[in-house]
DNA sequence: AAATATCAATGACAATTATCATATACGAAA
DNA sequence: TTTCGTATATGATAATTGTCATTGATATTT
């Protein structure tokens, strides 16, 4: 079993559109909100179903994908502890356009629609900074679409384990002792993200080993020469 | 020269976030509107630079683009009237990501950001139908996403035929005359649309009017055969 | 109307990427 | 530990798509 967390000291609230609640309200979030813990590889919500609430995403990772026709996964983003989810669907009234999975042993908080759009409409600086959060996601979605239209696999590939490393990283490094590395998804998964084959990823990334751009422990991908993997990613900064 | 829309009778914010403003706030609108005619092929805002309002597209059609490192060019999305763009980057408190252009000749509409958050501030309704308006942009943006990533070119170029048709038809056609057609966007935007080469997406028309799917003349694609198109594009409904 | 530039069309070829087959390594479960 | 299933790895080959070159069509300018 896991610990319920509570929000008064939810670091993730903190981080998210909640942050402007106050007194009862955040004693009401704290009740009302439904707490679960999803084993890797268990779904939280399903494509085409009808949103009744929103997500947030306590500890762990979660994958947001889409199937198409034959079956393949398409992995749209990667949602972080802190993360809300399952907005888009909820706000712009439709149903799932995607479905959710755990990646990682993970911790979700659920918040069913009615109390989130109660407090949405008492606070307004929440409906400001969930304008924010979604014009954010869409910048994402809009650079990724960029990255598939123009870019071939190799560059797309070194752009997603930089994306990825970047978003594993602990917020707080101060003795930079972090060990660059990708290890919560499989090659299969980093090719649905990047939208290619199982064996291409595998094959560019003995390519990347050779080149001392990565090391390779198994399933655990290490990152060891950061600015030469942004030459490779195309990317100037 | 072209005549200034007035707002009290535009059709378009009545589709807009700005239909919610009343009296006096909709006379503020009006008179701090600032309107341009842009000819086909003329920008609008640049990538990279910074947002200091906010735009709605009253007439014609504007491409909204990313250029990737080797100068090709992606189309992220297509504006129609009625349309407010330049959103995301304001209201997400960063420079634009992309450029936008004309693709017809086309009455802008420009409104300043202090007046346009002012307004936001003043009428929640407005900042809740800016929500589900971002909502619908990455619905979108992750549907187009999706398509890139799985979908081979000849079912994405299909797939946006349909697309664009749906977005140029107009909004009441009872007769149902209306000729199915686009016209809008040279060969080479259509590749830039769905990420692919030129050549492909002139190969492929080929194929496509063989196959009586489409007819072409000149520059215009008539679509002939909307369920094969969409069987082509591997589309369910 | 002629000249020029731009766009569409098509062929030949090369590069990229996917698919299929198979071997090997690894981890979970008995 | 052994076994079994799954993930990784690599080779061979095919399919897709991109690039370069050339021609023809169309539109725009002088």
């Amino acid at each position: 079993m896991f610990k319920k967390p509570e929000c008064d000291d939810c670091l993730t609230r903190t981080k998210s559109c909640f942050v402007h609640l106050v007194n009862e309200d955040l004693i009401e979030l704290n009740e009302k909100k439904v707490c679960n813990l999803y084993k890797k590889g268990q779904n939280i919500f399903y494509e085409a179903s009808k949103p009744t609430g929103i997500f947030c995403l306590n500890e762990g990772k979660i994958k947001i994908t889409k199937i198409g026709i034959d079956g393949k996964e398409h992995i749209v983003r990667i949602v972080m502890a802190g993360d809300l989810f399952g907005v888009r669907a909820l706000i712009g009234g439709r149903n799932y356009a995607s479905s959710s999975t755990a990646i990682e042993d993970s911790i979700v908080c659920y918040l069913n629609k009615d109390t989130f759009l109660k407090f949405i409409i008492k606070y307004p600086k929440m409906a400001h900074s969930l304008m924010t959060f979604l014009s954010h996601l869409l910048e994402e979605s809009d650079y990724k679409m960029g990255s598939l239209a123009l870019k071939p696999v190799r560059e797309r590939l070194a752009e997603s384990l930089l994306y990825l490393n970047n978003k594993f990283k602990p917020d707080f490094d101060l003795q930079n002792q972090y060990t660059h590395q990708i290890n919560s998804l499989s090659r299969e998964e980093l090719a649905n993200l990047i939208g290619t084959a199982t064996e291409t990823v595998i094959r560019l990334l003995s390519e990347f080993k050779k080149d001392k751009l990565i090391a390779i422990e198994g399933k655990i991908i290490f990152l060891l020469d950061i600015p030469k993997l942004k030459k490779v990613a195309n990317i100037l900064e």
